[in-house]
DNA sequence: ATAGCGCCCTGGTGGC
DNA sequence: TGCCACCAGGGCGCTA
């Protein structure tokens, strides 16, 4: 499930790889995945352009593309829970969940793969139409120095919801998911059930810190792969092992030795120490 | 405005 | 090649 490290190391590796490339031609094989304009439109406008610098913002990657015609183009692209882009240097046959395919000028492919089809293409337009909701109103990039604790405490304030649910709100702090809200709850050492308003400035500041040294840690090590998530080369990440509390229900907690839980929590299974986090 | 819940989707797992 | 309920969860739409 790619979180903020994963589409980050998405992002790392496939750059080098497309910079500068030509598409050739473009394969839909799954309509539904092309979100904005219509799929004819959509291949249309991309075909006979090439990459240039890759972006991030929260969980989407934003890759920038130019026209023949040297017209500026913005390709916006959410992984959700399964989607993978795999840079093929020699390609070979398209499997079944491979539902967009892009055959480079020179012979590579850029393949799109996505088990459960919820991620999605969206080329946005020169004033911004088709941009997705989610990334209009994505709150402040962690890794910056806008997200400190007086920002946190402001947003915080008032707000009755599990700290769980305040975290992986992306209007609140852009990128974190499942995974990495438990792990920054246990390192900040507050339970995932308080309710958001209850953070004192103190607890903000640990939140904002331990966010910003779990991040950091976890794109250093090529993110975190539980299942699905691989990098443009199909390679997994290595943050898993130094996972402190998710999947980890039953374990002892690295701190304090008790067993770890698990609850349900704002719809996600959510991990914690009662101990340490109480 | 806020909070909570169902839905989308497929594959893996565990119980029987 | 046994069957089936359940779980994984990001973002969005809906309700109160």
């Amino acid at each position: 499930m790619p979180e903020l490290p994963e589409v980050e190391t998405v992002r790392r590796s496939l750059e080098p790889k497309l910079l500068g490339k030509e598409i050739a031609e473009i394969q839909v094989r799954r309509r539904a995945q092309v979100r904005f304009p219509d799929p004819e439109t959509f291949v249309l406008e991309l075909t006979g352009s090439r990459f240039g610098p890759i972006e991030r913002r929260g969980k989407y990657l934003l890759l920038s593309l130019t026209t023949a015609g040297g017209s500026p183009q913005k390709l916006v692209v959410h992984l959700r829970m399964t989607g993978q882009l795999l840079y093929d240097e020699t390609p070979g046959p398209l499997g079944k969940h491979d539902h967009l395919s892009f055959e480079l000028v020179g012979g590579s492919r850029l393949r799109y793969n996505d088990v459960r089809t919820f991620g999605g293409f969206y080329l946005v337009g020169p004033a911004g139409e088709g941009t997705p909701a989610g990334l209009a109103s994505l709150g402040p990039e962690p890794l910056t120095d806008a997200f400190e604790a007086s920002y946190l405490l402001d947003k915080a304030a008032g707000r009755q919801v599990p700290l769980k649910a305040f975290l992986l709100d992306q209007q609140v702090v852009a990128g974190l998911g499942n995974i990495y809200v438990d792990e920054v709850l246990h390192a900040a050492g507050l339970l995932p059930t308080r309710p958001a308003s209850s953070l004192t400035p103190a607890e903000a500041e640990q939140v904002v810190a331990e966010t910003k040294r779990i991040l950091a840690l976890a794109i250093a090590e090529r993110g975190t792969s539980m299942r699905d998530y691989v990098d443009a080369a199909g390679q997994p990440g290595g943050f898993a092992a130094l996972l402190q509390v998710y999947g980890r229900a039953g374990e002892p907690c690295g701190g304090c030795g008790q067993p770890l839980e698990r609850i349900r929590l704002a719809g996600r299974s959510t991990h914690y120490c009662p101990q340490c986090q109480g």
